[in-house]
DNA sequence: GTCAAGGTAAGACTTGAATCTTACCTTTGG
DNA sequence: CCAAAGGTAAGATTCAAGTCTTACCTTGAC
């Protein structure tokens, strides 16, 4: 887990938009790539969420049908304390 | 002094590099471009310092024959809690 | 079994970031 | 005055990031 890839994934605000959600919903929630409402195509999430799982930010349970984000919020506390706070409480720029 | 550009301007190393090297010195040191012995061409220098100062990271002062980077350390606190220390105390790759 | 929904993979495209070279400006110091 | 040092500006180049389309796979529901 490397502060330059961390930075780099919440550089995108799409992947920030996903992680800021995250963080603000109760530890462990589970999301649906699909559910984030990301006006992109579902390849560029598939890409998008490989970018935060690659990073360490987040983890991806199989569901069966579908996969879901987690966010890895302990682990990102630990090694980056104060970060996922500066990305949850930025207000989003429509 | 948005998130993202703030962001942006640290996911790249060679800026990361300068400002954790100011976060470790005393507030208010001045260092002229060329001081941190950087890789990279003189253009490129300016390239770099340009992106910093737009992200609202430094200010750099006129010191006629040069020009000095200095932090802004206080702002980037009030705005970004913690978010100085993470890039000062991360442990360089090379 | 069939079909729709959710994801993934591979490839192409486009735009932006980082870099360099060259040329120029300004100031300090002989 | 002249030269060297530190920066800046403009333009070209190169490479990575984000995006899309198309095709395919898997699971759950009908």
């Amino acid at each position: 887990m490397e502060l330059g890839e961390v930075l780099a994934a919440l550089a995108d605000p799409l992947r920030r938009q996903v992680i800021a959600a995250l963080a603000r919903a109760p530890a462990g929630t589970e999301r649906t790539c699909a559910s984030f409402g990301l006006p992109v195509s579902k390849a560029s999430l598939t890409h998008h969420f490989r970018v935060l799982r690659f990073a360490g930010l987040i983890r991806q349970v199989d569901r069966g049908n579908s996969r879901a984000a987690v966010l890895r919020g302990d682990d990102i506390e630990a090694r980056f304390p104060g970060l996922l706070s500066l990305v949850a409480n930025d207000p989003a720029k429509p």
